[in-house]
DNA sequence: ACGAGTCGGTTGTATTTACAACAGAAAGGA
DNA sequence: TCCTTTCTGTTGTAAATACAACCGACTCGT
């Protein structure tokens, strides 16, 4: 467990905390670690859960199948991530979605009351910890409602003019350069990609932005 | 704003403190209480915010100004509930909505590193606000992954499907009762209110569900 | 240099949607 | 009761979308 300390030092939810502490809250919190091989369900769609979970080691999809068993993949889990975190309120309902490792993967498990419950003064960063976790899911949380402003828009031109003028506005530039490719700039936006593509030429032929690649420049 | 104790008392960020307590934690988390008349902005897009806000009297709606001048209307806010905690971060971009008073309204503000670093013993109270605070948000964070997955259904029909057979499954019941008129629910979901009218009634042609006002029984 | 695989753009068609306009039913107030 | 307003369903049309199929450019490993 502790080879993961130089890990966890990166992650959001450790920021600020010093190797020591790091080693000293995994006490402290009960933490877990399971490992999971190449396929293995982390977590099914379903089911409650009452961690925070942080990605140690390998690579998590988040993936849904839906009624007719047609399964899409609604993003991935990196190093580093924390994930779960809507799901443990006490009234939380059960998980929407299921996460597989999709490479051999070590997960941490931390369980929320633990971590929201500052404990003796043992844990000087407890409380670091606890904003670090607060701000985290704040973040995640605006990025969902930036996501939800996207795809609330009835076309495919105006998620694209939405989204890509965010960008524009995050990056402070006119020309930006996205983080995705068209396919998942597409599953990003809920699009079809080839849809998708045709609206972009069709407005670069309309003189409202031009690109190459992934990098964009909007007039 | 002593006289918005009992207020404050049946919200989910001050749920199990007593009256004394929250008096106590007015003065020690610096709140402030400032009023708006109806039409004033709370929030204004593109802002930035440090506060947590708690809608102490009134009413307010989420809007958005598009590219063109369209307003369109996001949701709304009735008393008691938090709002702002999406973007207070220290690195959280600015405010994606504009917030405004639809009747003469109040609001609590709570500036959020006071909230969440617990304080001297005097507030007794206070890491249970932290921990209702952590909770709060990690349901609204849930619901916003639900509502994601609604809309990144392609058709009004497989919104429709998903959205009601997920009620279904929270009110643990195949018929079930939605707090949204069909205006309302259209908008939710973002599309046409006709032609979701229209693609209900060809489902209860084809004997997947029928409905009756707002109450639904799904087959 | 070769072949496999990936990526982005194009086209055509069937499907789906938005939008506008209208009508009947229900609700609520004067 | 009558009038107005709101809610819901219906229809037609123009617009937008999904989907499938295909092509050329490019990358990468051998």
């Amino acid at each position: 467990m502790k080879e993961f300390v130089p890990v966890l030092k990166r992650t959001k939810l450790f920021s600020g905390v010093g190797d020591d502490d790091i080693s000293t809250m995994l006490s402290c919190l009960e933490a877990r670690l399971l490992t999971y091989k190449k396929g293995e369900y982390v977590l099914r769609q379903g089911e409650h859960l009452s961690d925070i979970l942080v990605l140690a080691e390998g690579r998590l999809h988040i993936q849904r199948d839906d009624y007719w068993g047609n399964r899409s993949i609604l993003g991935h889990i990196g190093v580093g991530e924390i994930f779960g975190e809507a799901y443990v309120a006490p009234e939380s309902g059960t998980l929407l979605n299921d996460v597989i490792a999709v490479e051999d993967s070590a997960v941490f498990f931390f369980d929320v009351k633990r971590v929201i419950s500052t404990c003796s003064s043992a844990c000087r960063f407890h409380t670091m910890v606890v904003q670090n976790l607060f701000f985290a899911i704040s973040e995640k949380n605006r990025g969902l409602v930036q996501k939800l402003d996207y795809m609330s828009r009835r076309t495919t031109r105006e998620k694209l003019l939405s989204y890509l003028s965010e960008e524009a506005k995050k990056q402070n530039s006119a020309s930006i350069t996205l983080p995705f490719n068209r396919q998942q700039l597409a599953d990003y936006l809920s699009v079809d990609r080839s849809a998708m593509s045709n609206e972009l030429c069709k407005m670069r032929d309309e003189g409202l932005l031009e690109f190459e690649k992934n990098r964009f420049r909007l007039f």
